[in-house]
RNA sequence: GGGCCCUUAGGGUAGUUUGGUUUUAUCCUCGGAGCUUUGGGAGCUUUGGACCCCGGUUCGAAUCCGGGAGGGCCCA
């Protein structure tokens, strides 16, 4: 290997420095590229918006089953708007972005850019709902948002502009409102599945509520490092945004109520957990099912010898893209074969197929896998068998990324146990038990440099196995702790 | 919120400590043109491309000082 090639791949290892890692796997496999003028605010290149749009059909799959409409609202929000639900303006002024000025002339208010539509959308609610009939009424949006981070950075997964998708849905009941956020934490839990995450479906603690809410549940995915990652959070806001927003409806005995409502959001955070789930020290690997392209053949061109392979490369395309494998030929002259072969590698592109004139002699092709670097040999019209193996590739990563998880939940009974446990510098998550007190739930963050409470598991109610980790007093709750991103 | 480090072509770097005819800035990579190649980052020829920004010190600044912006790390 000459020293060019080092500086083409990945030259920092994942267990060495996870960070750095991270940031040569999002640049050279051209996920994003960070050189803009403003820090935080990337470009999404191609090939990492493309997960994106895998990401928003399987959810646009899931809305529509729900019966969830797709629409748009503003992007900016005045900001007396924003100050009508107290806790939730406290929880966002402080990285909120402000229009103050147009031109030369100031604004007779300050308009606030959205970190997140809740209030622009509640005022729009209370001016369409008037009667049960109206109701549910369940609507999603596809948006950028911003949350102007101060300080550190980092690509995907703490951005100061990020895009995502925000659910808001209105009910007659509490109840009708709690079946869906229990339909759209299945639904994120279904998108787990395609991006081979595992994650604890947790409840947050008051504390660690969303600004506005009853209550949130969050799913929660470890990564290499030990360090935990926030996915997709859904919210009860309950009444708290009808009531300041008086988003009312007539019930069916005439009289007036205020709607219960959800919000719930997934962003494009999730990509840096993909990455940083599976990805290794050749650079990021895909899950075959969210992966934009699934095979990608590299024939092997000799002089005199191109055209039968170009041939059979052409007819293998045809053949997996009839049974709905993405597949594209990498038919550049101008690379060497090695070349491409790291550069896929880089990409994360679950299967590679090599084809050059002795496999078109033999009437096979190789494949290779790219979690394992298996090379496996495909006899010529099997595709059936191409299709198998990017089902084990989604299986083996997904198996991977539970195995973690579990590997990493430690159990502790008593104050003593989980002291003995942090000192011992763990990752991971640390399973205790709380007394409930807000108290313990602060100092136990600071005195172990960050590790949190990160909740409770959702709909399934846990017995208390210890006295509280930080008092040691009885205990009330099963609680999930962890050092969060 | 606190602390530390960094910024030289598209990418990675040498030079910065000790300011100067070694500086119209090193090497690798990269982009263009051409030829030869292609089973794990090919070779040759030719050509192109950079001292983050603003201000200060100085006869003279990539180099020293101040500020800003950008990038990174660690701690709360």
């Amino acid at each position: 290997m000459t020293q060019n090639a080092n500086d083409l791949g990945i030259t920092i290892k994942k267990e060495d420095n996870f960070s750095e890692w991270y940031l040569e796997v999002v640049r050279k496999g051209k996920f994003k590229d960070q050189r803009t003028p403003i820090k935080g605010l990337d470009v999404f290149m191609p090939w990492g918006y493309a997960l994106w749009e895998k990401i928003q059909e399987n959810i646009n799959l899931s809305l529509k089953k729900m019966d969830v409409k797709n629409m748009y609202f503003p992007l900016l929000i005045p900001e007396s708007l924003l100050k009508k639900e107290e806790e939730h303006f406290k929880g966002f002024t402080v990285e909120a972005a402000t229009v103050t000025e147009v031109g030369k002339t100031k604004l007779n208010e300050k308009l606030i850019i959205r970190p997140t539509s809740e209030t622009i959308m509640y005022h729009m609610f209370s001016q369409w709902i008037r009667s049960y009939r109206d109701l549910p009424l369940k609507i999603n949006q596809w948006c950028n948002v911003i949350r102007w981070e101060t300080k550190a950075t980092k690509p995907f997964i703490r951005d100061r502009e990020f895009l995502w998708q925000e659910g808001h849905t209105a009910h007659e009941t509490r109840e009708d409102a709690v079946e869906q956020v229990n339909n759209s934490v299945e639904m994120y839990s279904k998108l787990y599945e395609m991006l081979a995450l595992s994650a604890l479906e947790l409840q947050r603690t008051p504390a660690d509520t969303f600004a506005g809410a009853d209550y949130t549940v969050a799913l929660d995915t470890l990564v290499d490092d030990g360090k935990v990652f926030q996915g997709p959070g859904t919210h009860l806001l309950g009444q708290n945004f009808s009531k300041p927003f008086d988003v009312k409806f007539e019930n069916k005995n005439e009289k007036t109520e205020y709607v219960w409502q959800t919000s719930w959001g997934v962003s494009t955070r999730q990509i840096g957990g993909i990455l940083m789930q599976h990805g290794d020290n050749k650079g990021a690997v895909l899950p075959p099912q969210i992966a934009p392209i699934q095979v990608v053949i590299t024939p092997i061109i000799f002089k005199n010898k191109k055209e039968p392979v170009i041939k059979a490369s052409e007819k293998l395309l045809k053949q997996l893209e009839k049974i709905g494998i993405r597949t594209e030929i990498d038919q550049r002259e101008e690379y060497s074969s090695g070349f491409k072969f790291n550069e896929w590698e880089l990409k994360g592109v679950p299967i590679r197929i090599e084809i050059g004139p002795r496999d078109v002699e033999n009437s096979q092709t190789i494949a290779v896998r790219r979690d394992t670097g298996e090379k496996i040999t495909i006899k010529e019209n099997d595709s059936k068998h191409i299709e198998k193996i990017l089902d084990d590739i989604q299986n083996a990563l997904k198996t991977k990324a539970k195995n973690d998880l579990y590997d990493k939940i430690f159990n502790t009974k008593d104050k003593a146990e989980f002291d003995k446990i942090i000192k011992s510098k763990k990752g991971g998550f640390i399973r205790a038990n709380w007394c409930g007190n807000p108290v313990c739930e602060k100092k136990v963050k600071e005195d172990t440099n960050g590790v949190e409470i990160r909740g409770t598991l959702y709909n399934k109610k846990e017995k208390v196995f210890g006295t509280c980790l930080y008092c040691n007093k009885e205990a009330k709750e099963v609680v999930y702790l962890a050092k969060a991103y």
